[in-house]
DNA sequence: CGTGAAACAAAAGCTCT
DNA sequence: AGAGCTTTTGTTTCACG
């Protein structure tokens, strides 16, 4: 994991759908160096796949939530991730310090659907109450780096 | 916007890297319909891009944080996004409902950096104070839909 | 939207350092 | 171990039906 690497890293972070040649002229190689660079930044987990970014409001997602969540006991962060990962509307969940023991960012099509699907989050066995806050408007989603 | 153009959004989701013939079979397109189609979600914004999912620990970035943003007065949300844009380590921002005005998704090397860029955001004019919760462990991270 | 041909990029080999 | 070069294989991108 060297500089080359972190400029591969930051080119397909910028476009995923890049050449090997455009890879490899980013970062200062020939397209199968570049390859070989790549694949390895893959093989070793450090990239963990690829994905496209969609406009959630385009597709009709148009509700978004931060919801704190209190267990019942001290549930460990494997039995709260086996509740959580069938609910598909949960897109992100952390175990954090402070009161809460999780906070998951939720994303619904409406609020009827983000009730909805709270409303699964707190019939978790785990959990016990929830504290919502509903997304007024999205400033700023950067890919992370 | 119909169940095909769903299916190829589905699969990019899944791998960005899917060349256009793969994208095609998952479609039950040809594999030039399916650039077409492709083409043409990215021109109208369905599709805002491509980009790789790093696991941020294997590049050092191992400190998370949510921080909630209590500002002076009545900015707009595009003051706020101004401030905002230059923290490169804020990865995420929203106004939201409740007693804050913003939350924020924050990604930073250790404690002192993540420290050290929420100085950052509590030097921004429209901003009065901050509320951080450190993220303990990541449960759950899934592409939008 | 599908087909086929030309341009282009990817994969796999080998060589060199 | 890792980078470059070259050939073969496969993909992308047209024009056209």
């Amino acid at each position: 994991m060297d500089a080359i690497d972190e400029e591969i890293i930051r080119c397909v972070l910028r476009n995923a759908r890049s050449t090997y040649a455009e890879i490899g002229e980013a970062a200062g190689l020939s397209a199968p160096a570049a390859k070989r660079r790549l694949d390895r930044l893959v093989a070793t987990g450090a990239i963990r796949g690829f994905t496209a970014l969609i406009d959630t409001q385009a597709l009709g997602w148009r509700t978004e939530a931060f919801v704190e969540v209190y267990c019942k006991g001290n549930p460990s962060p494997a039995e709260l991730q086996r509740d959580l990962e069938g609910i598909q509307e949960v897109v992100e969940a952390c175990t954090v310090s402070g009161a809460a023991d999780a906070m998951l960012h939720m994303l619904a099509r409406d609020i009827p659907h983000l009730e909805q699907a709270i409303q699964r989050v707190r019939e978790a066995p785990v959990i016990d109450r929830t504290e919502s806050v509903i997304v007024l408007s999205r400033l700023l989603n950067r890919p992370r780096l």
